[in-house]
DNA sequence: CAGGTC
DNA sequence: CCTGG
């Protein structure tokens, strides 16, 4: 895999027994350490990134003991984490994923990033085709506008700045203006602020959050489960819904949306079932839901879901 | 209708 | 309600 992290661009490959990374550029403005020292911190960070402190393997079996569904998903995909992004980046990217397809999301991330975001030159004799054989991955798979672009997610400063026309013109829609107010927003709390809430507890960090323009409870429990540390938020979106009505109660298929009363439902049921960790449960079990993973799945289990997603009408069951 | 919000 | 499938 090669990507953008914080001002860098890595590439990962994973082995049976290791992952080996390399750092192949950066943003200019980062002064660059003694080689030596960015290894360790580069490794420090992906420790971060990933959660690598947390075992995860004592989750697995919870979960797996928990429910006899997700005891065969938990052995079809292994080493499923939640990632503790970055919270300013996680929050823009998830106000941009409302009412939206994921392969639309990405684009518009990646236009953001292309307009507002410092350009990461890569190393002298690196070019991403070299990054891209080396993990053996199709080269669409980069952050890459062209062959070489890359670029750091921008800053706070920058969003405050831009013009709500210019950021519909990157095809952000009406999210435009929820992007530009809550970078307003988040310039007058100051820096820290966001990041703060990872010491609140949960309720306090979806006030917050939903307080800002685009943040509805959904949007809150993404940022609060990928970067906030709030370990036991599952976040209810159309598919979540989906799983909680297939597996565990049917009843809630008679609700005709999602309302807030539905999904503090099926919340609450992660939760009874999964524990504190739901919201890390909640991510394999919509992993599994995802196209790309799904080959990965016992074939009736499969079948099971395509069942229940035709069955319904083409999703008309709502 | 799509990984909702105003 | 933006926008694309």
């Amino acid at each position: 895999w090669v990507g953008v992290l914080g001002p860098r661009v890595l590439e990962l490959r994973q082995t049976e027994s290791d992952c080996f990374f390399r750092c192949l550029g950066e943003v200019a403005s980062a002064e660059s350490a003694p080689a030596a020292e960015t290894v360790d911190h580069v490794r420090a960070e992906l420790v971060d990134y990933f959660q690598l402190s947390k075992p995860l393997a004592p989750m697995y079996e919870h979960w797996a003991s928990a429910d006899r569904r997700m005891n065969r998903i938990a052995a079809a995909l292994p080493g499923m984490r939640v990632l503790r992004q970055e919270p300013h980046e996680c929050l823009f990217s998830f106000i941009c994923s409302s009412n939206n397809n994921i392969g639309r999301i990405g684009g518009i991330l990646q236009s953001l990033r292309a307009r507002y975001g410092p350009r990461i030159s890569l190393y002298e004799g690196i070019d991403t085709a070299d990054a891209a054989t080396f993990g053996g991955d199709e080269i669409t798979d980069l952050q890459a506008v062209d062959d070489e672009a890359f670029f750091a997610f921008p800053s706070v400063e920058t969003l405050a700045e831009a013009s709500e026309e210019e950021l519909r013109g990157l095809g952000l829609g009406y999210r435009a203006d929820f992007i530009r107010q809550t970078a307003l927003a988040l310039r007058q709390k100051g820096d820290g602020w966001l990041c703060s809430l990872r010491e609140e507890d949960v309720d306090t960090v979806r006030e917050e959050l939903c307080a800002l323009r685009g943040v509805g409870p959904k949007v809150a429990d993404c940022v609060a489960l990928f970067s906030l540390d709030q370990v036991e938020t599952v976040p209810v979106d159309t598919h979540v819904w989906d799983i909680a009505c297939r597996e565990f109660d049917p009843s809630l298929r008679e609700c005709l949306s999602l309302t807030p009363n539905v999904y503090a439902r099926v919340g609450a049921l992660f939760r009874s079932r999964f524990g504190t960790y739901s919201g890390w449960a909640h991510q394999l079990l919509f992993a599994a839901e995802l196209p790309q993973f799904r080959s990965r799945l016992p074939a009736d289990m499969v079948e099971e879901m395509a069942e229940w997603r035709g069955g319904g009408g083409g999703g008309a069951h709502k």
